[in-house]
DNA sequence: CCAACGTATTGACAAGCTTCGATATATATG
DNA sequence: CATATATATCGAAGCTTGTCAATACGTTGG
């Protein structure tokens, strides 16, 4: 006489694992892109800059924000690091634009992390 | 005989300053989204809800990531918090899910933030 | 009611970020 | 060459963040 299987797991919680679709190293460099749109002051000038129909000088980014100019440079150079902006240097002056291939990589990076939900036909 | 009037600025950095087109509290508030979405460890679990048909249970998640329960209920918390997901208790048992439309958002305050040049006719 | 389990909260620590003042670098001007 | 100006870099202070271990909370099963 069988006895009966014992049901080892009483209750389960859920379905088999959703595992994340993207690595681990697509991830850090996602989360990278969006730190360096995590503040303020670079949004800001990041939307200066797609105000402005062409390049803006530093000097005219520094003047708009209740902020030091070495902090404005800082935050430049995290955009630059980021690849967002570019900065072009003509005599003393420094003037920066955005660059447009980039931010097209941003949305597209969003959607691959948060592919919109299919519309089951 | 006339002098010819001294030009002031000899040499000016550039046009009339370009000036930010939204508000520091729009840019306050859109850093914030984009800072919840500035961890690797938030987006793959966003990854792994926009990839699962429905919702997950936190002990799924906290089984695919090498790091502590309390960390994940961290970032869990923060998701909650920036409103990009939701998480419904039954039992011992927490479900998250996504809020698309706050996903949504976060897609029209970039582009709030940086339209998209336009296309000159 | 008690023990087990899933999840959240707390407190602590190290690392990183934003900001500043001071200073360096580079370019133009006299 | 000396000076002035525009921008960048450096070093430090204060705050925030990610992580952990410990613990609390809430639910289920005995």
């Amino acid at each position: 006489m069988l006895k009966s299987i014992p049901v080892i797991q009483s209750e389960n919680c859920c379905q088999p694992t959703a595992q994340p679709t993207i690595s681990r190293e697509q991830t850090r460099i996602a989360a990278e892109l969006f730190a360096a749109l995590a503040d303020p002051t670079r949004l800001a000038i990041l939307n200066m800059l797609a105000g402005s129909a062409s390049e803006v000088c530093v000097c005219d980014i520094t003047s708009s924000f209740p902020l030091g100019q070495p902090t404005i440079s800082h935050h430049l150079r995290l955009l630059k690091e980021a690849g967002l902006v570019k900065g072009d240097k003509r005599g003393k002056w420094v003037y920066y634009s955005l660059v447009e291939r980039k931010l097209s990589e941003v949305r597209a990076v969003f959607d691959t992390v948060l592919p919109k939900p299919m519309l089951v036909k």
